[in-house]
DNA sequence: CGTATGACGTGCA
DNA sequence: GTGCACGCCATAC
């Protein structure tokens, strides 16, 4: 059984898992199709506790174009988003339409 | 159960 | 464009 805290924290991670590579996503973003678009404070806050590799959490960042944290280390998050084919410069990133 | 924290966002000076 | 303060939600202690 799960509460719509429980579903919430599942639903982040299907979509932040569901996001295609060199794709990205904002934490508003991720909230807003988790069911609650006023909750990104609390997608970081489950990314952060999480430890899943399978969940592509680097792929989230921030909506002023920042790549936001990484509880690897912001560097490995923007290495990863680069491999990718994202656009990074000085944590910010340039993601082009 | 109540308090504190955090990978955030927006508003205003 | 930069800096500071407030708000908002889930999780941890």
């Amino acid at each position: 059984m799960q509460n719509d805290k429980s579903k919430f924290k599942n639903k982040v991670y299907k979509v932040v898992r569901n996001i295609s590579c060199g794709k990205v996503l904002t934490y508003k973003e991720v909230a807003k199709l988790a069911g609650k678009p006023r909750a990104y404070r609390a997608v970081g806050n489950i990314l952060n506790k999480n430890k899943n590799k399978q969940i592509p959490c680097h792929r989230v960042i921030r909506s002023n174009g920042q790549v936001g944290g990484y509880n690897q280390g912001v560097q490995r998050k923007i290495a990863l988003l680069k491999k990718e084919g994202v656009i990074v410069r000085n944590k910010i990133i340039l993601k082009r339409e």
